[in-house]
DNA sequence: CAATACACGTGACCC
DNA sequence: TGGGTCACGTGTATT
């Protein structure tokens, strides 16, 4: 809509887009937006009004082609609510937020993922962080944890010691070693539910549990039993 | 905005909302979406014009916060495009069809990831195979061995000694358990270089001794020393 | 001029 | 009833 169709509605008040019309006794009413007041608006004549019917067809198709794209939109709003868990019931811009952290998850996990083959490094390292996991169809609050260290008998016996003391279940473990040198990254979860401090509280004890593993020095001999192997697990 | 706030517009003719006003000769016309023409909008004399100030800030204050609602939503859509590859200068509609792309697409690979997680299985299953492993610039004849089924004290002391009959290095092993059932994935090499000959005995070998190890029944207690744990290797 | 996409204000509806 | 979301039709700009 150019300048001249503008002046067919008036030709002295610009009427803004959207702009409420109250009409009181014959009089046109507008809400100025900016200035916060109702404004007169002056109705002339209209310039042409042979096109009336165009303009009505047009106004049809415009209306009915912004439905469409609405429900394109909305569309897509919906697949993307089946998508990500916990999103069902959200509004438009939660939905937004939650499909955005969902994202970055992923892309976490798949970056990840991409270092495949645990190689132990020289540098030191303890990593232990939350994750979503998936086993099997059953959603579960994993935790993956990673340590990177020299290898000395009774590591992985204190290793899995302090696992258990932590109420951790092992549900994969990897370890390798290499030239003296050890690394493990497990997937862990808790025994039973908890809320999300606990699941911090967790994370954090964990990873002092993993230092002082390592700085500690071995006091005890080889585990008697698999200190890595994982705990059987029935549901 | 209630029934009697409807009839302040017209008393007659139901006005739609979002419905374009026209006007001419200072009588109201309004576009019916419906019947797809102008109607007249005879205008009465307003009911109260008294909250005309109230409802001019309700109507500020709604505008507004539907103009904060939009840019939350656009900051989301924004952030996502920054997300997703390619889908810089897409509109709207197009842009959430690449969210859903790419979120289709990680959540694959993350189900692959998750499949290169150890996850055992309901189904026995034993796998030897040939590859070249390059460990820290170091090429290795290695095999890569898996091994799937029901676990049971003992077991894994009876795989350790079937590698080590074998004169077999594990560089490194990864193993989960789920629900009772066992799955380990070995990469393993030899002690000394020899052809191809031997290295395909050795496979085989490899095989029966697994196949064994699954079948036969357990005839001694966990091993006392960590049997899933690598053999420390110095090059 | 068409078709298209976006922002806007607004009515309806829901706690 | 006030603060929130949503769908609607429309004005405007881009192509």
């Amino acid at each position: 809509m150019n300048e001249s169709d503008f002046e067919v509605l008036s030709d002295d008040s610009r009427v803004k887009p959207g702009c409420r019309t109250l009409q009181r006794n014959g009089s046109s009413l507008v809400l100025d937006s900016e200035r916060g007041e109702l404004v007169e608006a002056c109705v002339s004549a209209k310039r042409k009004m042979a096109p009336a019917e165009r303009n009505v067809d047009a106004l049809k198709n415009h209306s009915e082609a912004e439905r469409k794209r609405r429900a394109r939109i909305n569309a897509h709003l919906d697949t993307l609510r089946g998508l990500v868990p916990e999103a069902k019931k959200m509004d438009k811009a939660a939905l937004l937020a939650e499909v955005i952290n969902h994202l970055r998850k992923l892309k976490r996990n798949a970056d990840e993922a991409m270092q495949q083959y645990v190689i132990p490094t020289y540098a030191d390292e303890i990593k232990v962080e939350q994750e979503q996991g998936e086993v099997l169809d059953l959603e579960l609050e994993t935790m993956k944890a990673s340590i990177c260290c020299d290898y000395r008998p009774g590591l992985l016996s204190n290793l899995r010691q302090a696992l258990v003391n932590l109420g951790l279940i092992v549900l994969s473990a990897e370890v390798a070693t290499f030239e003296g040198r050890m690394k493990s990254i497990m997937v862990l979860t808790r025994c039973h539910e908890g809320d999300e401090t606990l699941c911090q509280f967790l994370s954090n004890s964990l990873h002092l549990a993993l230092c002082s593993i390592v700085n500690q020095f071995s006091t005890s001999e080889e585990s008697p039993r698999p200190s890595v192997s994982n705990k059987r697990r029935r549901a």
